[in-house]
DNA sequence: ATGATTTATTGACATATATCACAGATTTTT
DNA sequence: AAAAATCTGTGATATATGTCAATAAATCAT
């Protein structure tokens, strides 16, 4: 639990010793296998996952086509967002691409730590403005940039999604077909 | 500031009657005439502005062809968010659409209150998550739909857009060209 | 290691959307 | 109210990307 704990202090100034005891309390831990689903569409998202190692991505099917919609990777968090936070059934589904040591927390506990704990109330704060962050940098690339573009964006700024990631996944994940990218690849070497 | 204490409330349970004491403190009126800039590209994007009452755009410029990333409405909150979370200058400028009128507290002060109180903390937070969840369908959109389903999206879920807005933002916030936009509407007619 | 399955590449063709050009409509300014 | 400016609609054509089909390459399972 030593590398969330670490995690946070990195990203968040002044954070009190305690809330590496509450880490050690309420945090649990989870193995995956490749191929493994952590979150199931249709389900409520009950977790929170942080990603001590692994790579997983969020998927969703639309009229029978599996579209990714996000990579995660070591110290990524990994939710099925909306499902987590509203506590709805979701519509993305979370697999393992490698094995993954995950740990987790409930979002019932992880309500009572935001309830209880100013510090806690922070940390969630700023996750959550980073994952917007990044949301609108991918938001500015699907709206703003052909295929091409959008290519040279990801080696540029996730070289480890391209170097890790089968094609199909990187092309859906884009918003082009596999033969599109398999054009791109080919003009650049 | 009435109108943004009961808005608070309606999204937070249990918020603390000091919580409208203080927005009376830090909050501050701001009238804009349509046309005007309420934040401006290159620079550090210093307050959140609630809405009450009027529209706005965000717009970016992208190869000199200008590109609307947001529009906002009556209660809503409106930055240009990378660049007020982080406090450094931003691509984004926001105009008024429509004669506005604003309440608004700084950066520093909002970042004051999220110290010194859990209640405001709170208050971020969720709203931050909000946003974060309109973003994640707004990158939905644009990840799977083609020009024609993303406009019926549009007119189904922000019908006021379509109303209140000329043709030509609704098309670049679509990420259409006006012609392409007008062809469908024509279709529908 | 070998065969089976999945994934990536490449070509021919189809299609959605962009671009360019101009005319009509609407809004703004004087 | 008239003139100017801006916005919208429509046609002709261009282009990026999708679709379908076949083969090659890589990965997985026995």
């Amino acid at each position: 639990m030593k590398d969330l704990f670490n995690y946070f202090q990195k990203n968040i100034p002044n954070l009190d010793i305690s809330i590496e005891q509450d880490i050690e309390l309420h945090f649990k831990q989870k193995r995956l296998q490749k191929g493994d689903k952590l979150i199931t569409e249709g389900q409520v998202n009950q977790n929170v996952y942080f990603i001590k190692s692994g790579i997983l991505r969020n998927y969703l099917m639309r009229e029978g086509v599996d579209i990714t919609t996000w990579f995660f990777f070591t110290n990524d968090f990994i939710t099925t967002f909306e499902s987590f936070q509203l506590q709805i059934p979701g519509i993305e589904t979370s697999e393992a691409l490698t094995d993954c040591e995950l740990v987790y927390i409930s979002f019932e506990e992880l309500e009572k730590l935001n309830n209880t704990s100013h510090q806690w109330e922070r940390i969630s704060r700023v996750f959550i403005m980073k994952y917007a962050i990044q949301q609108g940098e991918r938001l500015l690339m699907m709206h703003t940039m052909n295929a091409e573009e959008k290519y040279d964006y990801l080696i540029k700024n996730f070289p480890q999604v391209v170097q890790n990631i089968p094609n199909k996944f990187v092309a859906s994940y884009l918003g082009i077909t596999r033969e599109t990218l398999s054009r791109i690849r080919a003009k650049k070497s």
